[in-house]
DNA sequence: AACCTACGTCGGAGCGCTCCGATGAATCGG
DNA sequence: CCGATTCATCGGAGCGCTCCGACGTAGGTT
């Protein structure tokens, strides 16, 4: 038994030597294609049985000028969010007959630069990807150019006038916020990631950047601004996005001479980390501090308590992009979309009002708050 | 500005023409291969740069029967265990150049069967696989003969003499039931998945299977015959491989007339099956029971009271199977070897000494327990 | 009977690239 | 000064497949 058996794989040439018929008509037979006598067909069927036949893709991708791949470039497989996404990919993907390459960014534009250009190289018939920055798109664009069918998964760019598939993150964050407020917080903290470039405005302002963290912080800070309160600066905190830039910015937060008394996270890293903060701390959850997270992944459930987060259709965010990607492929015409799929507040234990005696805080659990029913405390 | 402007990519030839070189020149050139003089290098590469030019990898792979891409098969990418595994595998394949493409196999021979071939005939340079069923693995060995190099992941198949990077479960297991006996614990039960084939022996015998699960029930059932403790059957719980199914059976544990004293879980999704099913019945943990879990995933240790895990290297197990892939592709002789990475018990808040009155109950986290100390309890 | 249509069959021309063998110019030693 | 070596350059032959146009034979029409 030799190490490297590898005794050349039969070509369609040799299966139409084995069955005795003309190279095209094993091809035609073999690839499914054409029209052939079904004993031929079978003579041939029955050679390629016998030498084994098995078809190289890369050489009908060669002819055909499509490969049945798609690449899809996201930030960090490890995270829950992305490998869920995947999943949704990779569900629709699959049956309609494409493989998915898969490519891990970090976030960092240059990663996703070099890419996604390898990917087009590589002929991908579409790419899914979810953009590391907002304002660093030009490899994009040259392949949209190039023709290449590309959608955006969980950030828009609307320069671009690709496909997209998002969620409100500005409605979700308000949604959430405002539901603190209605509990009576005044004094409401929010962690996000670095990657919000949004400055900080004293009013609230439309975001000047879209990247999903900077819409969520722009909704928070909506909020605010609707129900009057005034921004503390301390309280927006932009951590590094890992569970211990989180961590570290959710524990300076508690140890502020005025602390907050609820706090909202931004995505699962920001809720796990800040979460784990505040655990740590033996901060009681909802008696000395309300907590509103991001993304309903199980350990949500099964921690004390269990978390109010703002859940996002992850999976159909990855199986709603592959459509829209496979449409194109196939040639559908028409303008961009952006599809925005729907979120929703999921109310478990970790808000309640607030308890220092705050003035006007008697309306519970409305949401979103009736505007002007609160008013600014200062 | 149209839909399509597909203005048909520049080729080599192309490049060739503007730059007035002969055609195998700029191949050279481009294709970095060969030599070629500065002069025209700096003419060639010009030419690419106005035309545009972007080699076709496909093309490449064609000519040189090389794809510069991996095949990795995993269970599921939502899976954390997986997702862990498959960036290491990623950060380890794009440094050296190469892409991987991702299939989910749910745990199905059948599509691990279709991935596995589809990938071979995409002409993959190797594949990474957990396999699915160990006794089913006759497409495996059909793609060893032909010469694709193959790598095992998580599961060994002895018969297939292929290359495999897997943990010792076995002896993991065994550590953390003797950490539970040696509390005094003596009605430990454990919840693993239903493909853990192995018959439940009434003394422990080596493993009939070499499933993952399998062989982490026969480590739980040679600890306690190590022990001298009977094995009680209904302590023996295999759930769906499903959070929903480790729940259920972790619940039926709860409701036995003489129900577990510690529970052992043997992967990331029963445990937090199980744990969620002990958290919604309010039983106190460790102090009602003690629970042993399985993957240091982040949320153990946010969780009330923190848990006690086996701890793998799943970043490792992902990482040392894509060098071990690498290195057959690059040609490595030898037979193939079996990497068995070593794993740690976590000792967090989730295990105490056994509380209702069991004689000789006196040795107290000792790991593991020394024979003979801790007698039957029958 | 002569004709047209339809369809199974066939070889060849690509797809864009790499690799090989050949060519010609330049460099070196005796 | 000429033969031998070196090296940039070149076209062509593949890699394995699909697709196109051409061919031949059968069936149906007038």
């Amino acid at each position: 038994m030799p190490t490297h058996p590898k005794k050349k794989a039969a070509t369609v040439r040799d299966v139409a030597k084995a069955a005795s018929v003309g190279f095209a008509t094993a091809a035609r037979t073999l690839g499914g294609y054409g029209s052939v006598s079904p004993e031929v067909r079978g003579r041939v069927l029955l050679a390629a049985a016998t030498l084994g036949y098995r078809p190289n893709r890369l050489a009908r991708s060669m002819a055909t000028g499509t490969s049945r791949t798609l690449g899809v470039v996201v930030a960090d497989i490890e995270n829950q969010f992305f490998a869920r996404i995947v999943r949704g990919i990779s569900d629709v993907a699959r049956p309609a007959g494409f493989e998915v390459i898969l490519v891990n960014s970090d976030e960092k534009a240059n990663e996703e630069r070099v890419a996604v250009r390898m990917l087009a190289e590589k002929q991908v018939d579409g790419i899914i990807v979810a953009p590391a920055a907002v304002n660093d798109f030009g490899h994009l664009s040259e392949l949209q150019d190039s023709g290449l069918p590309i959608v955006l998964l969980d950030r828009n760019i609307p320069q671009l006038a690709a496909d997209a598939v998002v969620i409100d993150g500005m409605n979700a964050a308000e949604e959430a916020t405002d539901h603190l407020i209605a509990l009576g917080h005044r004094r409401i903290a929010i962690v996000t990631d670095v990657l919000s470039e949004t400055p900080i405005p004293r009013d609230f302002r439309p975001p000047a950047s879209v990247a999903t963290a900077g819409i969520r912080l722009a909704g928070f800070l909506k909020a605010l601004h609707r129900a009057g309160l005034a921004v503390d600066e301390l309280l927006v905190r932009r951590a590094s996005p890992t569970i211990a830039g989180a961590y570290s910015e959710a524990g300076a937060l508690m140890d502020l001479t005025s602390p907050p008394t609820a706090i909202f996270t931004t995505d699962n890293v920001m809720t796990l980390g800040a979460f784990e903060a505040l655990q740590d701390r033996e901060i009681r959850i909802p008696q000395d501090l309300s907590f509103f997270g991001f993304d309903d992944l199980d350990w949500t459930r099964i921690v004390h308590p269990p978390l109010s987060v703002v859940a996002q259709p992850v999976y159909e965010l990855g199986a709603t992009a592959a459509q829209t990607l496979l449409g194109r492929i196939e040639g559908r015409a028409g303008s961009a979309q952006v599809r925005v799929l729907p979120t929703q507040l999921v109310h478990r234990g970790s808000t309640r009002q607030v308890s220092n005696g705050h003035r006007r805080a008697k309306s519970i659990n409305r949401v979103p708050v009736p505007p002007g029913e609160i008013r600014p405390q200062t």
